[in-house]
DNA sequence: TGTACATCAGTGAACGCGCGTTCACTGATGTAC
DNA sequence: TGTACATCAGTGAACGCGCGTTCACTGATGTAC
């Protein structure tokens, strides 16, 4: 958190590299991921437009770092609602749906760098393990709530992930952020559990 | 579809608007919506990067354009799809989601300049009505759907058609252009159908 | 049908701007002895 | 504890670039008579 306002008192900054990342996340948060430059960044940190390249290979890498650091947090923010599944499958997997949504709404910097800056898992190998291992977790909240079901009328975990990631991206990016679904008259905490509560049902997971 | 190989013949262009509108559509789709620039579309155009100061406001206003005739095409699909409501309701309500999709993909300049390109609805008043009324099918088909149900058990339409969206959008964004959800096991196609089958089922419109 | 003229839709040069990136540099820090 | 030196993490000036936008201009088109 070393803003420009918060002059640095060494000719080392001590701290750039995070402070770029927070930088970073700032500015996309407001301007969107391209109203994001590599020389504001800079200037926020207090810090001269050449400083950055001693930390990152460009301004690409520096969003892939937010993106980075924004998996890990998303990870380990699935994993502590999904709680191994306890107390029951159920709750477990529910929780997990609120998290993703929580998080999405509490970390808009990091959520925009990971799916909407364009960036590409392929051909960076730390970032394809550190959003498989995320997404993993989606998916194991599922196979768990399926357990449940006679194998006859189960339908493959990674396909269920796949819907409750779908509806859960679509809340998000329509009614989490004055985006074009605009002022609608449900919260988007309420539409992904009243969706996910209507495809539960669905499942047979959730009677009558 | 007047390109910068195809020359002009005469010193005026006869077409212009809607030659920026295409060459923004092509560049839309290649690099994203911030990949586009308004003196690149002059250039597609194979006109001076001025030129497009007698047609549009400035950059903003082109892309403000594109989305303009992208809801209007959305909106033909969506009614066509729809088909006021033949043969069943559940059949067109299906029919909806899956234009959305198709538009979405063979649409994917126009369907990014609305829903990806940050342009902000409240403020353009032609923009909101053409959007709204796109949405407005959705909604429609959603509660022709619900009429089947007894009232007891019957969610707002709006609810529903929100989180038909949702899921739409989602699928969309992760699943059908390579997105973060990458090399998915499943189509998107197969994806929405699926999500959305399981939703219907859970709404009690399905049986079983 | 011809002509005079207004309007329209382009041109091309110019502007100021901020960006990403490179480079030789230098002050601060860490370490071997 | 002191000193010499290597390394590190910054600086600041400079570059080339393409962008959005403005402006006076001009060639083409449309129209009144």
């Amino acid at each position: 958190m070393n803003e420009q306002s918060n002059a640095r008192k060494s000719y080392h900054h001590g701290n750039l590299k995070q402070a770029l990342v927070e930088a970073t996340l700032a500015l996309i948060t407001e301007k969107g991921p391209q109203g994001f430059t590599l020389a504001e960044a800079a200037r926020q940190a207090g810090v001269s437009a050449a400083a950055p390249y001693r930390h990152f290979k460009g301004r690409e890498d520096l969003i892939a770092e937010v993106a980075r650091q924004g998996y890990i947090l998303f990870g380990d923010l699935l994993e502590h609602a999904y709680n191994n599944g306890q107390p029951t499958a159920l709750s477990a997997f529910s929780k997990v749906g609120r998290a993703y949504l929580a998080f999405a709404k509490r970390h808009p910097g990091h959520y925009i760098a990971m799916f909407e800056s364009g960036i590409s898992l392929t051909g960076n190998s730390d970032l394809t393990t550190v959003s498989t291992r995320a997404m993993s977790v989606m998916t194991l909240a599922a196979e768990k709530l399926l357990a449940h079901l006679p194998a006859s009328e189960r339908p493959p975990a990674i396909m269920v992930s796949h819907h409750i990631w779908a509806m859960s991206h679509g809340v998000v990016e329509l009614f989490a952020r004055g985006a074009p679904g605009g002022r609608a008259p449900f919260s988007a905490e309420d539409l992904l559990e009243s969706g996910t509560g209507i495809y539960l049902r669905g499942l047979g997971i959730i009677p009558e």
